[in-house]
DNA sequence: TTATAATTTCAGTAATTTCTGAAAATTAAG
DNA sequence: CTTAATTTTCAGAAATTACTGAAATTATAA
């Protein structure tokens, strides 16, 4: 790998989370590499810098376009592609959530629903009232995080910055509004 | 594998899902398949039900305890350990989420932190301003991880069922404090 | 067109992870 | 103690996942 010592630990431990993200330690690698670079990169710098095949890159990037998290960008007088993080940070982190929230909770959620469906399982059983509350969970989740999701950055920071402060002043709203 | 198809589909789903959540697929099933058990399972039962050997399931135990999901529960009258969920679907959840947090987002802080402190890099490079940036997101969000840990469920439900409208309470108290 | 540059694909290989099952260790009863 | 029941460990095997690199494809310029 042939990166400067600023950037290296940072990159190097991002694909080896990356697995937990849900992907692999090259498209870790690629991704932190491209969110800490000023410029745009092409794929040959990409297997350059990380010491990876050509082949792997071009794997790598079609990985993290279909989760939208990096975009191309046209360098004027160059045919290569150029890679650069589709948007910032924040933008960065609820993409990744949003499409984790895709590819994991939404097949369980279908799962469960199909499962509760079928009549002819006694419909009272542990296991069918489990899977209920599984169900319920997952759906309370989901439309929170839709609802989360559309709102704007800086109340959003807010919000998370109030944290459980947020139980205080819904109790205070109740207060004010039984006095009328 | 031995069992019925009421819980079938989910048991195997579970299992393949598991490795988003941080665990192999066996681990994944077992603890499926007791969260929709009504009575406790020894080992035995479990490596039978998933048809796996007993080996493996004597490594995917150690896993869930240490990730706290399951505990023992003796039987009278039986030597033999046997394993329940530790807690609701609920505070499984929560514990699922907060062992992640400590799995995942907390070393990636750490390294950030240790690079962040490195003087000798120019310390207003762009690297150095995301990585800032990325640190920064993620102190925000243990945050209030931590503090919405700490909530009572009702009311965090509640507050998972109020999604964006906190925001508009939050609006409303302004507006009602400015009033005095 | 044709030549050249850039990218993608994918069969084969390498690396990693998971699983088995028998042996070792532990626990408890007699 | 001794014996039997239970659990854990771990070397090797199996399964899965990731990676390489050369060939095929696609795109661009001359």
């Amino acid at each position: 790998m042939n990166l400067s010592p600023e950037i290296e630990p940072f990159v190097i431990h991002f694909g080896e989370m990356g697995s937990h993200w849900g992907f692999n330690r090259t498209v870790g690698q690629m991704f932190a590499l491209l969110v800490l670079s000023e410029d745009a990169l092409n794929a040959d710098q990409l297997a350059e810098s990380l010491d990876v095949s050509r082949g792997n890159v071009s794997m790598g990037l079609k990985e993290l376009l279909s989760w939208r998290l990096i975009r191309t960008q046209p360098q004027p007088g160059d045919r290569k592609d150029y890679f650069r993080p589709n948007g910032s940070i924040w933008e960065l982190a609820m993409q990744v959530l949003s499409e984790r929230r895709k590819r994991e909770v939404d097949p369980t959620l279908s799962v469960l629903r199909s499962q509760l469906m079928r009549v002819e399982d006694g419909n009272n059983s542990f296991a069918h009232d489990k899977m209920q509350e599984i169900h319920d969970l997952l759906e309370l989740f989901i439309g929170w995080f839709d609802d989360i999701h559309r709102m704007n950055p800086e109340n959003l920071k807010t919000l998370l910055k109030l944290g459980s402060g947020v139980g205080k002043v819904l109790d205070m709203k109740d207060r004010l509004l039984v006095k009328k």
